[in-house]
DNA sequence: ACATATTCGATCATAAACGAACATATGTGA
DNA sequence: TCACATATGTTCGTTTATGATCGAATATGT
């Protein structure tokens, strides 16, 4: 469950919320967006009012619904003749060219994902709103990161099933990545690889992914920095992620175009932020840029870029005014005090284009279509905990 | 203090900037965009008020975001078509009757390619046939390889066609090509670079492209010569195209994963077969995979590999048994004797995935897209030039 | 029907955003 | 140089957005 998203929304980008919500789900209680969105109750009353009043949905005693008769109204420019009750796709639907009158036998897709707490809840959500926009099915799976669980999924979705294509986010690191890629390569039906990338076959064709460009997001992140006149800009990252490698060498990378110093820089890779020893390393991390002068951080994933900057409050060190702080992840960052510059990787987005690869590659008919690998560029959202001034 | 930036722009510039933030974010605050362009909030407001009133974009409390029907009156509004006296701001107000949901008005793309004669009619086959599986209309522009020239036709496009979204590969390089990006980059339509990547933004956030995976393709090319036996691959490529330094660097990258030699192995940039010089340079590069024992020779361009495998057998040396030959693109290597092995561009796949990123930005409603990036891999067609015995 | 728990909405208070009017540049052309 | 248009910032009164309070209206369970 996400933690209520408090990030301070125009009117308008609420009420454009509170609308998705409806069609997403059909129905929303009052007090649910309320704490999802981080106003009072009485707010979201005047906008369902507002929102009922134009005719985009229904006002019912604790909440709202869809429409009854969308298309009498008119009024609405972007989502009209749905039929009630089916919720989703404002989607982005990518049409594979098919031609309209292809057999439209209706799909099921298999996801299986490594987790189902962290990351990845926001990634299905994508996945459901795209299917769902496509009408397809989703049979969903949560491994954990043993590739032997993996398999197991994978092959009874397929087996038993009997999906018509998988989304996977295997572990593709260590011998049983390699192992497991070299099943998947095997594997009966079209196959997306979902954040991670992999090749196969004797000259390393690449496989099916969509993956976020993590590299070019820290890489963003650094270029924030160093216009800020940051000259020396800190790396500290989760040993276990699957993304840490990307995200350093974004850091590299850019670091090395801007010609900020390296040496000497904190380029640190740590325990998460639920490990024992978690409460000392904050403090490494902290004494190590003290000691060399780093005046920004990045700070992978956001729980632990939180930990950083409350520990730096209690220590009297100003953020952003001595250090600088933005997080790679926005799940939480914005509820900081005060809220964090966050790289946020579209999650939503990965699970839609995934989906879209997918659906493309099933109806492809040429047979001769080649590899597509979809790239997601992450956005940087700058809060307050990199610049000085107001926000 | 200096934020992003603070260099006082042109009025006009400063609204052009407003309008991409707007473009790029969905929303914007008003009191974001002072902060960020360095003037006050009132002059922020005026800009969004004047631009509102040309339908770019909406107003509403504390910001604006993107128009309802951006496709519809956006693009071309400007001059032509539009009596001055009536502003089609408050078609805010939607006009029920007319549209009944945006997927239903055809789109219209424009596409400037470099050249009509070379590579590009397979993309623009594949541009057609997917536009016309989503009842899109494509007009098509040829420019030279001046970013001067470029520019006027996406003007034209824009202003006078009215198009809704451009596919553009243009010069990337070189100043012109930052100037073009920069202008691009302000562009009133959405933008889908076709082989060609670039960022930008003051943190150099991705376009949005499709682009084949040259770096893969060649080392694609390499692996399999390696699996071959061969342990000194040679490349050549012709100096002046766009894909030669991709080329390149999947070459260095397949041979150091594999450890082959580079010292002395060929790395010769020549130019097209077209060139009046061409006939000495083939002789060069041959004499050069001798003299260094290069058993093995990627070429990049098939019209020059087949000219290198013709002259090869003249001089009495044997394709593939003294030297194993892959050409780098595949539009006529099939046609040679023997045919050649080959890396192919899938060069339609490149103008399907084009219109459907196109189609699916132009398409989205929730205003918050990130960029994606499709990378279409190359596949390796291996034919007589590279494997001696019955391939 | 009754009791209880929510939910609703009128009213007021506060904060932020807005815009008219005026003031101050910064050019532009005679 | 002056007259004049344009562009921008400042002040201040007005409008809009939001939250808190509290009595009325609406569900829900017995």
């Amino acid at each position: 469950m996400s933690v209520p998203e408090a990030p301070d929304l125009l009117p308008d980008e609420r009420r454009e919320r509170v609308l998705r919500a409806v069609r997403r789900h059909g129905t929303v209680r009052v007090n649910d967006l309320a704490q999802m969105l981080g106003v009072a109750a009485i707010t979201v009353r005047r906008d369902i009012a507002l929102l009922a009043r134009r005719g985009l949905l229904r006002r019912v005693h604790g909440g709202a619904t869809l429409p009854h008769d969308e298309s009498a109204t008119g009024t609405s420019a972007d989502h009209s003749q749905r039929a009630h009750g089916e919720p989703p796709a404002d989607a982005a639907i990518e049409d594979p060219g098919t031609s309209p009158g292809r057999a439209s036998r209706s799909l099921t897709l298999g996801m299986v994902v490594p987790s189902l707490d962290y990351y990845w809840p926001d990634v299905i959500r994508g996945v459901r709103e795209a299917a769902a926009g496509s009408s397809a099915r989703v049979v969903l799976r949560g491994a954990t990161y043993e590739a032997a669980d993996e398999r197991q999924q994978l092959t009874r979705l397929v087996e038993a099933v009997g999906v018509d294509g998988l989304l996977v986010a295997p572990t593709t690191t260590g011998p049983e990545g390699e192992e497991l890629v070299r099943w998947l390569e095997t594997s009966a039906v079209p196959i997306v690889l979902v954040e991670r990338a992999a090749t196969v076959g004797p000259y390393g064709e690449a496989m099916e992914s969509v993956v976020s460009d993590h590299v070019n997001g820290a890489a963003m992140a650094v270029r924030h920095l160093a216009g800020l006149g940051h000259q020396r800009v800190g790396l500290t990252a989760t040993a276990g992620s699957p993304t840490t490698p990307h995200v350093r060498r974004g850091w590299q990378k850019a670091c090395d175009e801007l010609h900020l110093r390296l040496d000497g820089v904190p380029d640190l890779r740590t325990m998460d932020h639920r490990d024992p020893s978690w409460p000392d390393t904050v403090n490494e991390i902290i004494d190590a840029c003290l000691a060399s002068s780093t005046t920004a951080l990045l700070v992978h994933s956001d729980p632990e870029a939180i930990s950083v900057v409350e520990r730096c409050q209690e220590r009297g060190i100003d953020v952003p005014t001595d250090l600088a702080v933005v997080a790679y992840d926005d799940q939480v960052a914005a509820l900081c005090d005060p809220p964090l510059t966050a790289v946020r990787p579209h999650r939503e987005a990965i699970g839609r284009a995934a989906v879209s690869l997918l659906t493309a590659r099933l109806h492809d008919s040429t047979g001769d279509r080649p590899a597509h690998s979809v790239v997601v560029g992450p956005q940087l959202i700058v809060r307050d905990s990199s610049v000085p001034a107001g926000g």
